[in-house]
DNA sequence: GACCTGCTGCGGTATG
């Protein structure tokens, strides 16, 4: 690379030196793109995890800083003294913030740059935040929500005058989510302001890069300046399974896997630190305490983290793993992301890891240094698992990751962004809507629709103009501004696009608080009883004031907890490359360990039934006392297939009275019935016509979209959750959401914030799209219906699962007529 | 011939 001017280079030559001191040779990537930013331009970085992304792009801003004459005066580095806000670096998460202004300190201090560094997140003190009321530092470390806070400060532009440079930390984690729309309105907001900003991106890796780009750089940006860059170093990932003894021993069913537990112990054992990943928060607490009773002196030096664990739990956990006292931590995808775990040498992943990119985000946890291989051992906890480790190789080793597709403009988030603006100094409508335009979320967003969103934060839409509450937004002299000083506070109160449900704290009578709960789970407790939680065993007490109080207990029996979460379907990419492996497994080819292993149970399949061809759908038909079992098998992921059970039942019933009990996973799906179900004319039952219609009538489309508008609601600034000290409780913000729901149904049916919590069922919880292609795919293939005389391998999983959804078709018709009405 | 599925993420106020 070259530097533009001499002052530029000499710039250059003082951070090679810095390099240099640390025995480091800056890589290519990132000299490109230090060149890139000093060029002028903006861009992306992708690359693993621990292959300095950070210096690539944080050593940009340093040496354009130096190269201007940012001198090292010691003793200058008065906040006073120092330049104003210069760059301002995002980061999805509030626990990386520290580590991060740790790594961007280092560089400034040893380069003796007079520049003050701070962040707004974390464990920031109120005094901190208000000397930034006064005056911001000259690189700033935010979320997005503090950011969009900043921009509803009255003098918000002033404060972003000098700056020239944002940087977004993990964009892959906030890409397809609305706090990635949220950063997006943001930045077309700072660009706006400072129209030659540059952005800088970084990013691990995704199937869709380009967009990524895109989105990051906003709509109508020059893309010839755009900038992709990759790190060059190949970074090493191991993807291994542990691969059961005895094959015939192994479970064809189940997840918690514990059956493993010896050999997960050996690989602890093996190793100096190792992270255990498990899918659920219940899981942890069970695996916890399954090493614990294996290897009671492991006292101490094992630990569990998961998302309902109080932060200062989790904060010793990461503490105690970052400075390798810790033999293995057992988690949740608590730990994807975050600090810098070096001495960890070891990543387990128990059960699916559903996805490819999670997997080796996970296995990147590992092995965090430039040039280190990552590694992660897959362990199976039924036998088909082994199908699906194998496939995740495959599909890492062909590039085969998973999209992260920016959001279609939600008009929630763009309510909100309306009003903060409104709050910071305020706007024109047409220059607001040309630059929310240049959001890329936003880049086709209608006249009509952005009419709506005004219409709706100065009057509150058609039916709530009665109430001043919800003229939030005042317009004088085409000026629009928000009303009153209360009302800008409320706005700040509730600025953020996480909406989740209010828990029961858990806390020692004593004081201490360990975490959260659900309510449902403390309300089948009973005083005296035990749990466990957080790895220690608890006798509940009472509950008061939303919180469980316990106290330390000891003996033996004690429930788990169990938390109601999202559900985590297998990706396209890996449900493709599972099956990818069981047409090469009906080849007869065995190349990889896991298939070699799981082959016996495969070959009893093609015996009991078949293994299906790519262009077969296989549908196995079974008679038991219980009654008739249809299973099909897809291969689709589950919530296809709970998309499909919904509407072949549907489909079905509409041919003749019947009713049926479903069972669904990430494999297939299975109908019972008592009678055996009309299946004359297969391929129409799977017919793509007609989806969406058929979609909305055979589910409970219309209680899906009224709890799906809570968060629709929340985020648009219709239901406030209450001053920080006094919540409101879940009920009650259920009540006035359904309240809001059912006004707006009847007297307002076209508010477009209805219709956008219908897409977002749709799009969601049941990825319309993705059963379309299904169906499509299913359309182009043959239908292979076979009678089995009992279940098969692949038949087994469906029947032990417990959770079943009984639907008759007569209660279905009555929901079919109500959701008529209410989508008419 | 088989029981234990369901993740993560942030922000604000103010007075004792």
């Amino acid at each position: 690379m070259t530097a533009g001017t001499d002052a530029q280079r000499a710039a250059l030559a003082c951070v090679e030196q810095y390099f240099a001191a640390r025995g480091w040779q800056p890589f290519d990537f990132q000299r490109q793109t230090w060149a890139a930013y000093l060029a002028g331009r903006s861009g992306l970085v992708h690359a693993v995890t621990g292959a300095g992304k950070t210096l690539a792009v944080w050593l940009g801003p340093l040496i354009e800083a130096l190269a201007e004459g940012d001198a090292a005066a010691q003793g200058r580095r008065a906040r006073d003294a120092s330049p104003p806000l210069r760059v301002l670096w995002i980061t999805p998460l509030r626990a990386l913030a520290a580590d991060t202004e740790q790594a961007l300190g280092e560089p400034i201090a040893a380069l003796g740059l007079p520049w003050t560094l701070e962040r707004r997140t974390g464990d920031t003190s109120s005094s901190l935040r208000a000397k930034q009321k006064a005056r911001l530092p000259t690189a700033l470390i935010t979320t997005p929500e503090s950011l969009s806070l900043m921009l509803s400060w009255p003098d918000a532009q002033a404060r972003f005058a000098h700056l020239r440079c944002v940087i977004v930390d993990e964009w892959h984690e906030l890409l397809s989510t609305k706090r990635g729309t949220q950063t997006e309105l943001a930045l077309a907001r700072l660009r706006r302001w400072r129209p030659g900003l540059r952005t800088w991106g970084l990013s691990a890796t995704l199937g869709d890069l380009g967009v990524a780009l895109r989105a990051l750089l906003g709509q109508g940006a020059d893309e010839s300046a755009a900038c992709l860059i990759r790190a060059d170093l190949p970074k090493q990932i191991v993807i291994e399974t542990l691969i059961p003894d005895q094959i015939e021993r192994f479970p064809w069913a189940g997840h918690l896997g514990l059956t493993m537990l010896p050999r997960v112990i050996a690989a602890i054992e093996a190793n100096r630190s190792t992270l255990i990943f498990t899918n659920t928060r219940s899981q942890t607490e069970l695996w916890y305490q399954a090493i614990l009773e294996a290897r009671p002196e492991w006292a101490g030096q094992i630990a569990l983290h998961h998302g309902s664990l109080d932060k200062t739990e989790r904060a010793f956990v990461e503490a105690g793993l970052k400075e390798g006292q810790l033999r293995a931590v057992v988690c949740t995808s608590s730990l994807d992301l975050g600090v810098d775990f070096s001495p960890v040498d070891c990543v387990l992943q128990v059960g699916s890891p559903k996805g490819v990119a999670r997997l080796l985000q996970r296995a990147g946890r590992s092995g965090h240094a430039p040039g280190c291989p990552s590694r992660v051992i897959g362990v199976p906890t039924h036998a088909l698992e082994l199908v699906e480790f194998a496939a995740a190789r495959q599909a890492a080793q062909r590039g085969q990751i998973e999209a992260r597709p920016p959001l279609n403009k939600p008009l929630d988030v763009l309510a909100q962004h309306v009003v903060t603006i409104a709050a910071g100094g305020g706007f024109r409508a047409p220059d607001l809507f040309a630059e929310v335009r240049t959001a890329y979320a936003y880049r086709d967003l209608t006249e009509v629709e952005w009419a709506w969103v005004l219409d709706f934060v100065t009057r509150g839409g058609q039916v709530l103009n009665a109430y001043p509450e919800f003229r939030r937004v005042v317009v004088e002299d085409g000026w629009y501004r928000v009303a009153d000083e209360a009302t800008a506070q409320r706005h700040r109160l509730s600025i953020g696009t996480i909406v989740s449900e209010s828990a029961i704290t858990v806390q020692y009578l004593k004081g201490g608080k360990l975490g959260t709960v659900e309510e449902s789970f403390v309300s089948w407790l009973k005083p005296g009883e035990c749990f466990l939680f957080g790895g220690r065993l608890l006798e509940f007490v009472r509950l008061r004031d939303n919180t469980a109080w316990v106290r330390r207990a000891s003996g033996r029996r004690a429930a788990v907890p169990r938390w109601m979460g999202g559900r985590m379907p297998l990706s396209t990419e890996l449900a493709g490359a599972f099956r990818a492996q069981i047409e090469a497994a009906r080849q007869g080819r065995w190349d990889e360990p896991e298939m070699q292993a799981v082959r016996p149970i495969l070959e009893l399949q093609a015996q009991r039934s078949r293994l299906p061809a790519p262009d077969e759908l296989l549908i196995e038909r079974v008679r038991t006392r219980e009654g008739h079992h249809l299973f099909v098998f897809p291969f689709e992921g589950r919530s296809v297939h709970e998309g499909l059970a919904a509407l072949v039942a549907f489909r079905l019933s509409r041919r003749e009275p019947i009713s049926f009990s479903f069972a669904v996973n990430d494999y297939g799906f299975e109908l019972l019935s008592p009678d055996p179900p009309d299946i004359s004319d297969l391929p129409a039952l799977f017919a793509p016509d007609g989806l969406a219609d058929d979609l909305v009538a055979s589910l409970n489309a219309a209680e899906l979209a009224r709890r799906q508008f809570r968060e629709v609601a929340r985020i648009a600034g219709l239901l406030f959750e209450g001053l920080p000290s006094r919540r409101k409780s879940t009920r009650q913000l259920q009540a006035s959401s359904n309240l809001f729901y059912e006004v707006f149904s009847k007297y307002d049916p076209d508010n477009l914030l209805l219709v956008q919590a219908r897409r977002e069922v749709l799009e969601r919880q049941l990825e319309e799209s993705r059963l379309m292609r299904a169906l499509q795919r299913i359309a182009a293939s043959r239908i292979t219906l076979l009678d089995v005389p009992k279940p098969t391998p692949l038949a087994f999983p469906l029947m032990v699962d417990r959770l079943r959804e009984q639907l008759s078709s007569e209660a279905l018709i009555e929901r079919v007529r109500k959701m008529q009405s209410q989508f008419a």
